[in-house]
DNA sequence: GATGGCCTAATTAGGACTTCCGGTGT
DNA sequence: CACACCGGAAGTCCTAATTAGGCCAT
């Protein structure tokens, strides 16, 4: 049986293993909208979208460049007025080494990027006047614009880890890597300064509730409801005929679309027959009340919400069924080889990742919008990324650690990494022997090998960098910076440091959902837009 | 009765291990 | 001799894709 593409990890609506870390895959054309009916994101295409909380609809290119079309955000119109004195705007760390500066930042992320530029000429006592502002380097930012109204959303105070790119023979940039929350405790800290010197930029501050950019998914998917692109209408689409856009909808198409959300949303009492009527543009510009006339009994503003995202977002979207909730959300979409010379430009200049023991390069270049893999995988964490959230883990240095930066790290205790591997796999008798195995199966593709005569010494020979977004040096500085941090702030939780990962090419921004435990808490969750082949881990501190 | 569409269950294929084991190296 | 390490072979578990069969409407 010949097999199509393969990628890695649940994408559709299969159930998931209730695991301590649910490996899943967030398809594109996903949308995140909150019990109320209220599209908190999504992304398709080209293009990444916000709704405003008012129900107006923003667009946002790519390119960060279409401001104007974020409806109701609120901009720092005048950043002059920042007192950029204080100093409770600014927290600077520095991480260095390596190729590049890391460089980490606290700013509120409803300043405009003039003010993080202003920040680092302060810090850094150096001209930045002539660096640009890249999202992942990939992104051209506005520094006259925020982040909120560039990439991300969110509120408040954020950490910005960043590198400054001054090289001699290319253009310098200030090349934004990620932006986390900070930790609860750091966060407090900086607010409570800030509380004592009150700031003009505090009318930014988005705790009142007025903002019309949503944050946030709770830590619980339960007051989520997830969208995705319905494929079996967009074949039915293509084979009508029928335009994506609704407004060049005729009546025939408004009729056959109608039906099928009938029964798709099981909906009742629809006066099909007046609103088969309409064409595209009128159903496109039906009002709420207009639209509750024909249809009447629409539980929670589900059908309402869907012909939102038909008008808005110009697809037919319907309600992915709910999945666990998720520790570490590790998103790999991934294609076989053979994709590569199959599908052209597009893919074959992605960045390929060795994932896999047997054989395969693994790729982004899946169809677009098409959920799902041939794996057979779907959902189960695998044993490389069980080693990289283990060795991310600022709890879990004594089972295993980094060893130099070259992607090196050993097993301190294997029996413990393997007793923790086969509890996540739901295999009791797992020992180190049978992992060590499973790593050698590894050797065979590029992704682990063997540190000859250093016993239970491994190496990710793998780019990590490509495939993380930070290389092993850095993670390895990362936890090491974290671990420090929670002994500064006196860390009272003894959960792990949460690790995520977006592994993905699949597209050009995905939306980046940082779950935590159950028992985490919500504040730490965090949406993030990145570019695509980033794949950047979180470490939570607290 | 023939045909087509839809749904569901069964089958098949393949990835990523897991388990076992004989052999080699230190 | 102990233990880490290696790699072959067979088995397990999982999911996606495909196929087959039943039901219903036309």
């Amino acid at each position: 049986m010949k097999r199509g593409s393969d990628v890695h990890f649940q994408t559709g609506s299969k159930k998931i293993k209730k695991e301590a870390s649910t490996v899943e895959r967030l398809p594109e054309n996903t949308l995140f909208i909150a019990s109320d009916g209220q599209v908190i994101s999504h992304q398709l295409n080209d293009q990444a979208y916000v709704i405003a909380a008012d129900g107006e609809y923003a667009e946002q290119e790519e390119s960060g460049e279409d401001e104007s079309q974020v409806i109701g955000s609120e901009m720092v119109e005048d950043s002059s007025n920042i007192n950029l004195a204080d100093e409770s705007l600014q927290n600077v760390e520095e991480i260095v080494g390596g190729p590049q500066n890391l460089i980490i930042e606290h700013m509120d992320i409803s300043e405009p990027l003039t003010t993080l530029r202003v920040l680092l000429e302060k810090r850094l006592q150096t001209n930045l006047a002539d660096h640009d502002f890249y999202l992942q380097d990939s992104i051209l930012l506005d520094p006259e614009k925020n982040l909120v109204s560039q990439c991300v959303q969110g509120s408040g105070l954020v950490q910005i880890n960043l590198e400054v790119k001054s090289n001699p023979n290319t253009k310098p940039s200030l090349n934004i890597i990620d932006i986390l929350k900070p930790a609860a405790e750091f966060a407090d800290s900086l607010e409570r300064k800030q509380e004592r010197k009150p700031k003009v930029t505090q009318r930014n501050r988005t705790s009142s509730g007025n903002t019309k950019i949503v944050i946030p998914l709770s830590e619980s998917e339960d007051n989520v409801t997830r969208w995705v692109v319905d494929l079996k209408f967009r074949k039915e689409q293509e084979r009508l005929s029928m335009s994506t856009n609704p407004k060049e909808w005729l009546p025939e198409h408004v009729e056959y679309w109608l039906k099928w959300a009938v029964k798709k949303f099981d909906l009742e009492d629809v006066d099909v027959e007046r609103m088969s009527k309409l064409n595209g543009e009128k159903l496109c510009a039906l009002s709420h009340e207009a639209f509750s006339k024909y249809v009447p009994n629409d539980k929670s503003d589900m059908f309402w919400t869907h012909l939102e995202l038909l008008r808005k977002c110009k697809f037919v979207a319907t309600v992915q069924q709910p999945e666990t909730n998720a520790i570490t959300t590790i998103i790999v979409p991934s294609t076989d080889t053979r994709l590569g010379s199959l599908r052209g430009a597009k893919t074959t200049s992605q960045k390929r990742v060795v994932a896999s023991p047997r054989s395969t390069y693994y790729m982004a270049g899946g169809e677009r919008g098409v959920p799902g893999n041939k794996t057979g995988n779907n959902g189960q964490v695998q044993l490389w990324q069980f080693l990289l959230e283990l060795l991310t883990d600022k709890e879990c240095t004594h089972l295993i650690h980094w060893v130099g930066d070259e992607g090196e790290f050993k097993l301190n205790n294997p029996e413990g990494v393997a007793s923790l591997w086969g509890r996540r796999k739901g295999k009791p008798t797992m020992n180190y022997e049978k992992l060590s195995r499973a790593l050698r199966y590894y050797y065979d593709g590029d992704m682990i090998s063997k540190v000859h005569g250093k016993r239970f010494v491994y190496k990710f020979v793998c780019d990590l960098r490509a495939l993380l977004g930070y290389s092993a040096q850095q993670l390895s500085r990362l936890v090491a910076e974290c671990a420090e941090r929670s002994s500064v702030f006196g860390s009272t939780s003894s959960s792990s440091v949460a690790t995520t990962y977006t592994i993905t090419n699949a597209s050009p921004v995905n939306v980046r959902q940082i779950s935590g435990s159950e028992n985490e808490n919500p504040a730490h969750a965090i949406v993030k837009l990145l570019p695509k082949g980033s794949i950047a881990p979180k470490i939570l501190q607290r």
